[in-house]
DNA sequence: ATTTAAATTTAGATATGTCTAAAAATTATT
DNA sequence: AATAATTTTTAGACATATCTAAATTTAAAT
């Protein structure tokens, strides 16, 4: 059994070695869980003495088999706790951000299986993000963020990349929500913004909104 | 916000102090809990400092008002987590407390009172032990064990004083469930066994299944 | 009322996970 | 290639929660 800190430490490394799996540096990890650099070291030498990671000093970290598969089941946990909170519990996704980041540490393998039938074994959580079943394999999507769609191109909001609430309620705001129908009319040359159409009414957005929202083109 | 230990330290002194309130020494905290009587004593210094517990040295301890009020929501919340396991996620009630033990610790009112409206407000959990409302109240009930029902009376099964799963899984074998129908024929002066009828059919338990046994005569 | 026994507390140690400050290694710059 | 800047690691400290062993207090027994 691993504790609360080691399995967040998997989890950190999971997401920042993205899809190519590339080695994670002591200070980004330090930096995604708003610790130090020295406590990274420390606990990054005990993940590597229990199998869970590769680790040369200085070179950066990479995660082993068995905690990749770690992670990506407390990914799974994570996931299926905010389809309940939002789906069964009538939590906003802006606010089911933290209550998960509880519920994932919760160690009984019976449980999530469980929670993943009742829930009808969701492929997506409220944000969009991929939820890996009980083997630990993610249902593939062919999703990318709004800024790359090309002009006048119909598309749906798949899912966002960010999960701070501020962002998310924006989004409300703004009534982008998954499943939403997008389109961009044009993009300004001077900050990059765009000028967008959201379920047929017009909008205007910055870049760095578009980047976190992830749409499927139709 | 408290840790996980202390939080079981304050259950397991108002499990100890019963109804009356009473004080709970160091050594009964200890074999609730597990552990040392040394370890307690340091726990206990803390709690005391923190307001949570009135403590004397070498007199034992006793729940201040914030430290019942605490107490008694990890309560709620423990019992309201074992109605969701088994009402929605199909566990047997043998299976259950472990994972409601981990589930209690999690922190979010907002979630508690989301899941309390999502299962209907139960007054009782799956052992048939109240679970305090919002307010911290207790609904009340007239139970008493097995052991002191009078000979030939009818009663009903409303609860169990034991949550280990060797007892509860005893209970499943004997047909005794909540809500099973229940009747003394003869007591054993030998040794204080019984003879009884469950739901129309003949059994036979000992004093300590009976004393664990809560009933309601009818 | 002593003595004995039991319960409780303290002292000192260990493991986890964090920190600051300093040292060492790597990378970038001139 | 040598120096500067950055990154990473080590050393030493601290807080939490536990332990063993010894000391202290309370309760029981003679």
């Amino acid at each position: 059994m691993f504790t609360q800190a080691e399995e967040n430490y998997l989890k950190a490394i999971l997401k920042l070695s993205g899809k190519d799996k590339k080695s994670v540096s002591t200070n980004a990890i330090a930096e995604e869980l708003q610790t130090r650099a020295s406590s990274v070291s420390d606990m990054v030498k005990k993940l590597s003495e229990k199998g869970l990671i590769h680790y040369i000093k200085y070179q950066g970290v990479s995660l082993s088999k068995e905690g990749h598969n770690l992670a990506v089941h407390i990914v799974r946990k994570h996931r299926l706790w905010e389809v309940f909170l939002v789906d069964h519990l009538n939590f906003k996704w802006d606010e089911v951000h933290d209550i998960a980041e509880q519920l994932e540490h919760i160690h009984s393998l019976e449980l999530v299986n469980k929670l993943d039938a009742f829930l009808n074994f969701p492929s997506h959580d409220p944000h969009g993000d991929p939820i890996p079943n009980a083997y630990g394999e993610f249902p593939k999507s062919s999703a990318i963020p709004l800024s790359d769609l090309p002009l006048k191109s119909e598309a749906c909001v798949v899912g966002v990349e960010m999960d701070e609430p501020n962002f998310l309620k924006y989004l409300d705001k703004l009534h982008i929500s998954i499943g939403s129908s997008i389109r961009i009319l044009d993009v300004n040359e001077f900050d990059n913004s765009l000028d967008i159409v959201i379920d047929g009414k017009q909008g205007h957005i910055s870049v760095d909104v578009a980047k976190n929202i992830l749409i499927s083109v139709l």
